[in-house]
Order: structure tokens, then C-alpha cells, then sequence
DNA sequence: ACGGGCCGCGCG
DNA sequence: AAAGCGCGCGGCCCGT
């Protein structure tokens, strides 16, 4: 019985622009190790979605190289997958992973030059189609591997993966990377509601009529003429940082750099006025008019995921800076008549996710009430609350100075084995080592040039080469926790979207997944669902943990808002 | 004209 | 009171 179905471009038999005009798809029929049940099936452009569908109805589950070369136009065909292994995302994890086994295949994966285009490794690389040799002025395009070259390479990801519990649990990394992947596609497919009325209204109350590309709309022409004369610069370009420096100092503010953060130190009656231009500005350029033309259509914002993107794992996104939406222009993200949206949110995710990682005993009962700053501050601050965040958020994050590297020992006292974790992971990476997530994920390691540089001996290069081991220690120190808390968020997902296509699967009308930020997911719901939506949200965050790190005493409550508009989420 | 470097700021 | 992690993007500046 076949349990998988590989999906390629091409066969070797069939070079890819030799397989007849049609034909753009072969599917392969694999067993439980992956090899080849039956006949390579050649399918033409059109019938892919057919077919696709026809062997989902069987239960296998899908195998390709890439989620995003075919599961968008399956999903604008109407097909949906339960399933897929993404070849190309378990070759980035498998690639430093530990725990992962050493074989011929891995080792030829980590052999590959970083600055390599990705793909399967030479080893595996199929032979290059005869009719590009000759075609010197044909546009050089990535090597789309035969569909014998990824079922091989699928077979040498499956047994790289030891039958052992870390082995068990590398497996959960690579099926939770491969299931965003495909709720990726999906989320983009679907897109955020975005009233680009509403958007442009508030454009125009801000900044005044819209303007040219280029040109200073009203408020901030306004902002930049008081600004010149208050700053006795008459040519004075407000969007030239030098330019601003220079004025700033010759009217007495002795900044070092035009970052709010440090204007708002100082005293001059042109600080404000500047401080509200940057604002303006930031506005007008990140998500003004041009963005509404460049990113939004029929009302929907559709950026693109890229699932693994960050180091630790966490998803990063291209184009229109999806992941970085104001929460000033947030009241543009409406719900279409008669749906809501359900937005929920990990509460102090990363904290708890090291207590998880530590076993720290002390830390998950501080965490049981819902505010686990307070239960921190209670525990060992004598309930100074603010204390607490910035001592933990500072462990996290590896600060040495200040009030937060002050509190650091006292923070330690309390919580030695959530604190001890964090060293130790700062101390294996300020010595060029590597460092993994609970599901083994693990940080690049060190490049050579690095090592070489940490081995020197004037005293100045010396200095240097500290800075780098201190820079490299934080972030180590602060792999471990972000990575494992963007594996939680990967399974809750993951576990979210899994009961929302039972739901659907018993005829249930529940909406989509629409946008996830790390630690946050918004859905948009029929708003007769919004209240069962909220309890599989609540369930799947359960399951997130229960699935990862077994029965354990760390709880990952998560906050549920129903709205009309995402603004007044949170 | 194009592109890499840097800054600054938005998000978590 | 801005130290400490991870990103994307747009603007300016300066090299080619």
C-alpha cells in the first residue's frame, strides 16, 4: 500500500522540456520507506489539479520539493492537501540538525558551500538536461531535480532520522516545518481583509490629500518648513540624516544620532515637530498610498510567507512587510459582513518555553497564574513586577549592563535552571560551538573566518574577537529560546488547522486562518463560529504543548479576542 | 542608473 | 532609562 505521492517537474526519462508540451508533472506512488510503488505517471498542466485531489481521496500524503512551486495553483483550483513532506525545508533543518544521523547524505548537506544556491546536494543533483548545454544566452535557471532525485533524496531524509526519542522528536520539527508550509500558502491564498477605504481615510486625515510619488504631502511639507526655520537651515532636507545632525548640532542639541530614542533626551522647540515628521514620514514611505497600490487587491493583503526564513526558525515574510504591520494602521484589517475575527495570543511565550526547556520547577509554578511577570516578581522580586520583565527578558536576551544585567543574579537565585540553560547556551556559542531547540534545530556553527579570528594575537584583534565570542553568546543564549517557542507555534498551527478541517469536514462553515505573527493568529469566522473558534484555538495551544514536551507542569495559556477589527485585538 | 552599506523604525 | 535577540523595508549616500 502506498503512503506517499511524490509531485516533481519531470523524470530523468522525460528532461523536463522534452517531456511533450503538456506534460508538466509526474507523479510517483511511494511506500512507507519511500520507495517506488508502481509507475511514474506523466500528468499534463491541466489535469494536476484532478489528479491531486483524486489520490488525497486515498489518504497518502504529498512529497515535493517545494510547497510553494505547486500548492498555490492547487489551492486556486479549489484542492487542498491534509499533508505534505517539503523536501527543500527538512534539507535546511536536517542540514546542521544533531540529532539527526550521520549519514553519506547529511554529511553531504553540511559539506554544501552556505553560499550555494539551495537544492538537493551534488550527490544527489540530477544530470544537467542535454538541451541547456548549448544554449548559452538562455536565462540560467535553478536545476529543478527529477523526480527520481527527490524520491531518493526523501528516502535519505527519512532514514536520517534515528528511531530514538530526539530522533522522534526531529521528526516532529520536520512534519510541524512541512504542515506551515503548507498553512503558508494557504493563508497567503486566502489573504488579510484589508479596507482600503478605511486605510486611505486615515492616509488623508494624517497627512493630508494624496500626493505624487515623491512629493511631500501637506502635513509633512508643513512639518518640514516650521522645521527649517526653526532650525535657522533654510535648505535644510529633513529626510537626510547628515543633513539633520548637522542642523540639530548647530542649534545646540548635541545628538550623536537622529533615532527618537535619543531626541527625545534632549530640549529644543524643534524636537517635537521633528519627532511628529519622522512619525509622518515613517508612515507615508512603510504603508502610504504606494503601499495600498503595491500590496492590497480586492480587499485582501496577500504577502508572501517564508517559512523557515529566520534562523531559529521563525517565519520571516517578503514583500509589503507583512510581519511588521502598525498597530496605527490596524483598524484597516476588517471583518467581511457577518464573520469576526478571532485573534488569540501566547501570553509570555518565549518565558514559559524555558521553563519547559530547563525543567525549571520554580519558573512553571511562577508561571501558573495568568500573568507570569507577576508570578516572577512575587517569587523573587518582592513583587516588583517591572523588575521582573526586565530581569527575564534580559536572561533571554543576554544583557550585561544596566538595571537588567543587575538584576540578573538575583534572578538566577530564584530560577538557577531556566537561568543556568541560557549561560550554558551563551557559553557554547561564545566558544564557536552550536546550539539546538528542544526538536533539534540547531544554529549554524561558527564560520571558519570567525574561528580564525578568535585565534590571534595583537592585543586590538584580541578585543575584536571578544566582541565577536559576546555577540555570538547572545545569540546562542537566545536561539534556544526563540527557536523552541517558534516550534510551539509551529505545532499549535499546525494542531489549529487540523481541527478546523475536522470541523469542516462534519459541514461546518469555519472561516480561515488569515495571518500569524510568531506568537499570534488571526482567524476570520463566520461570526456564529467565532465562540467554537476560540475553544479549538484554546484546545490546539493545549495539544501544542501536550505534543512537544509531553505532560509537563508549564502551562501556555493563550488570550482570545473576538473582533470586527484587528485594532482592537489586544 | 544601479547596488551595497548604513541608518532608522516597524513588528515579535 | 535604552543597554540585550530575531527580522523587512525604504531612504539617503557614495561607490562604480
Amino acid at each position: 500500500m502506498p503512503r506517499y505521492a511524490l509531485l516533481a517537474t519531470h523524470s530523468l526519462g522525460q528532461p523536463a522540456s522534452d517531456a511533450g508540451e503538456d506534460v508538466a508533472a509526474v507523479v510517483q506512488l511511494l511506500g512507507t520507506d519511500g520507495e517506488p510503488e508502481g509507475a511514474l505517471e506523466p500528468v499534463t498542466r491541466d489535469r494536476i489539479p484532478a489528479v491531486v485531489a483524486a489520490i488525497e481521496a486515498r489518504g497518502l500524503r504529498w512529497v515535493w520539493d517545494r510547497t510553494g512551486d505547486w500548492y498555490p495553483s492547487l489551492l486556486a483550483a479549489g484542492v487542498s492537501v491534509e499533508r505534505a513532506h517539503d523536501l527543500s525545508l527538512c534539507r535546511n533543518i536536517l542540514r546542521f540538525s544533531t540529532s539527526a544521523d550521520e549519514t553519506a547524505y547529511v554529511d553531504s548537506l553540511r559539506r554544501q558551500d552556505p553560499d550555494a544556491a539551495d537544492g538537493p546536494p551534488q550527490a544527489l543533483a540530477p544530470p544537467r538536461p542535454p538541451e541547456n548545454q548549448g544554449a548559452l544566452f538562455e536565462e540560467a535557471k535553478p536545476a529543478t531535480a527529477a523526480a527520481e532525485t527527490l524520491a531518493e533524496e526523501f528516502r535519505r531524509q527519512l532514514e536520517a532520522v534515528p528511531r530514538t526519542p530526539r530522533g522522534r522528536r526531529l521528526q516532529l520539527l520536520l512534519a510541524a516545518e512541512s504542515a506551515g508550509a503548507v498553512i503558508a500558502a494557504e493563508m497567503r491564498h486566502h489573504g488579510i481583509p484589508w479596507r482600503s477605504d478605511i486605510h486611505a481615510a486615515l492616509l488623508r486625515d494624517e497627512l493630508g490629500p494624496r500626493t505624487a510619488h515623491g512629493v511631500r504631502p501637506a502635513r509633512l511639507e508643513e512639518l518640514a518648513h516650521l522645521l527649517r526655520s526653526l532650525l535657522g537651515d533654510p535648505a535644510l532636507n529633513p529626510d537626510s540624516h547628515q543633513d539633520l545632525l548637522r542642523a540639530l548640532n548647530r542649534a545646540g542639541v548635541p545628538a550623536k544620532s537622529t533615532s527618537q530614542w535619543e531626541l527625545q533626551e534632549y530640549t529644543h522647540p524643534a524636537l517635537k515637530p521633528l519627532l511628529r515628521y519622522k512619525k509622518l514620514s515613517r508612515l507615508l514611505s512603510a504603508n502610504g498610498w504606494a503601499w495600498l497600490d503595491a500590496w492590497v487587491a480586492d480587499g485582501r493583503f496577500r504577502p508572501e510567507y517564508v517559512v523557515g526564513g529566520v534562523v531559529t526558525g521563525r517565519w520571516a515574510s517578503r514583500g509589503g512587510g507583512a510581519l511588521q504591520i502598525p498597530h496605527g494602521i490596524r483598524d484597516a484589517v476588517r471583518a467581511d459582513p457577518g464573520r469576526v475575527f478571532v485573534v488569540a495570543d501566547a501570553a509570555q511565550l518565549e518565558p514559559r518555553v524555558l521553563a519547559a526547556l530547563a525543567g525549571d520547577r520554580a519558573l512553571a509554578d511562577a508561571a501558573r497564574g495568568r500573568d507570569l511577570y507577576q508570578g516572577i516578581a512575587d517569587r523573587g522580586f518582592g513583587g516588583d513586577r517591572a523588575s521582573a520583565k526586565i530581569a527575564m527578558l534580559g536572561a533571554m536576551y543576554g544583557a550585561t549592563t544596566g538595571e537588567s544585567g543587575r538584576l540578573l543574579p538575583q534572578l538566577a537565585r530564584t530560577f538557577p535552571r531556566a537561568v543556568g540553560l541560557v549561560e550554558q547556551a551563551a557559553r557554547h556559542g561564545e566558544g564557536g560551538g552550536e546550539v539546538c531547540t528542544f526538536l533539534g534545530r540547531c544554529s549554524p556553527p561558527a564560520s571558519p573566518q570567525w574561528l580564525a579570528a578568535q585565534r590571534t594575537s595583537s592585543a586590538e584583534e584580541q578585543r575584536r574577537a571578544d566582541q565577536a565570542a559576546r555577540t555570538r553568546g547572545r545569540f546562542t543564549r537566545n536561539f534556544v529560546v526563540q527557536g523552541t517557542a517558534a516550534e510551539w507555534a509551529l505545532c499549535w498551527l499546525g494542531e489549529l488547522r487540523r481541527r478546523l478541517r475536522a470541523e469542516r469536514a462534519a459541514g461546518r462553515e469555519v472561516g480561515e486562518v488569515v495571518f500569524f505573527l510568531h506568537d499570534e493568529v488571526v482567524l476570520h469566522v463566520p461570526a456564529a463560529f467565532a465562540a467554537d473558534a476560540s475553544a479549538i484555538v484554546e484546545q490546539a495551544a493545549a495539544a501544542a504543548a501536550e505534543l512537544m514536551f509531553g505532560s509537563i507542569p508549564v502551562e501556555f495559556p493563550v488570550s482570545v479576542a473576538t473582533v470586527d477589527s484587528y485594532a482592537d485585538a489586544k
